[in-house]
DNA sequence: AAACTGCCAACTGTCGACAGTTGACACGTT
DNA sequence: AACGTGTCAACTGTCGACAGTTGGCAGTTT
């Protein structure tokens, strides 16, 4: 059934996906612990490629690590997700100017297509939903080319799903949200470097205040 | 002589700072493979720790993991040298703005100190020495007040620092450094984000540059 | 002589077991 | 009753050994 290394993946990197999944959707709750033996049980596997897994997701952010007693998923408070953020900002701002100033006419559309998805779905009486938001900034980023940035920010992205969790989404900010990703793509369209990194910054702005405020109750 | 785990630090964490200091020295060169079990034996510690150190250096970009083959050092073209530098100034001048902003007295006291250190040594015919670089860069850092892009900014100068052997710093390209940094210096003094971005920018440009010729023989 | 095939050593991926540490509970003391 | 101490179970850190895969080499074929 399991033979070690079959063909494509090896046990550990199946396991970083499965556990990453189970952090992100919050199935391992945050502030709670992962037991090593428990954990690798289940998962029909031994401590060994389980401990690369926790390592590898403790880098990226996903656990915290504390010796000698194990693997944390971490729980932020405001001040967390505000320094998260100005990382996030730095990045995508930068990825935002390169976009315009390397976008082609393809990705012009598949811009347009995303939010075009948004707009038909908020009217449709639909919630603005995430996975829109995230397709959004997913085709920004690759309309950059940078993949270095581009891996820098999914670790970020993937961080603050982690602390989405207790989010309620807004109209309001939804409405504002879409505004934003228009707005970002006539500047791209337009190629004005300074006015997407300007846009991006007051969106993701707009958007750290909104989860710090659903963070204090 | 090594009980399991004596006080302080893990076997793994011995180990990754071992081998992160032979990585970016230059003792284990570019393009060379790590073998586990011979590397293992040389440290006095099983596989198992050094397998976690090593995947811990890949995750900082130090080392490149292929499937079944091992771990090997990357060597750098230029292409490479670009994109990095690309997620570099991104930071860099977040981070300079940042530091614009929010830094205190100390941190220009702190600041004008490695900038006259730098000035008195090269003046002394010394060559601009790579250490008052890095210090400069750290301390703009530290005046940021932002730990997640300081980490970041740290994992990219380290991948800058393993692609950096081959670098032959020649007087006027240091010349220019020192004169970037100083104005660095001013702009944050004034408070003038914008500006500070701005040099910082064309500093990372001068010195991407300069990396990229001298990789091109 | 060049190309293909089968074998082999070396190395990685994985496993189960042992040793040391940590936090908690129970007990005794003040 | 509150505090300090000793003991203990649970878990992590570490180790040595086995299984599977990879790349290279020798031998054979065309």
């Amino acid at each position: 059934m399991t033979p070690p290394t079959p063909l494509h993946l090896s046990l550990a990197g199946q396991a970083v996906d499965v556990l990453r999944e189970q952090v992100l959707t919050g199935e391992i709750p945050p502030g709670s612990r992962v037991n090593e033996v428990e954990v690798a049980q289940k998962l029909g596997i031994s401590r060994g490629p389980l401990r690369e897994a926790i390592r590898h997701l403790a880098s990226e952010g996903l656990l915290t690590l504390v010796p000698h007693r194990g693997a944390f998923v971490p729980d932020a408070d405001a001040e967390d997700v505000k320094a998260l953020f100005e990382l996030r900002t730095a990045l995508e701002c930068a990825a935002a100017e390169l976009a315009a100033s390397r976008r082609t006419d393809v990705d012009l559309v598949r811009l347009h297509e995303v939010c075009a998805e948004s707009r038909s779905n908020y009217k449709a009486g639909q919630p603005f939903p995430y996975r829109l938001d995230l397709a959004f900034h997913q085709t920004l980023l690759d309309a950059a080319r940078s993949p270095h940035i581009a891996e820098q920010v999914r670790l970020v992205q993937q961080r603050v799903v982690l602390l989405r969790s207790a989010l309620e989404d807004d109209p309001p900010h939804q409405h504002a949200s879409m505004d934003d990703h228009d707005e970002l793509v006539k500047a791209v369209a337009d190629g004005d470097a300074a006015r997407a990194s300007t846009v991006m910054r007051r969106h993701l702005s707009r958007v750290c205040a909104q989860m710090m405020a659903s963070l204090n109750h």
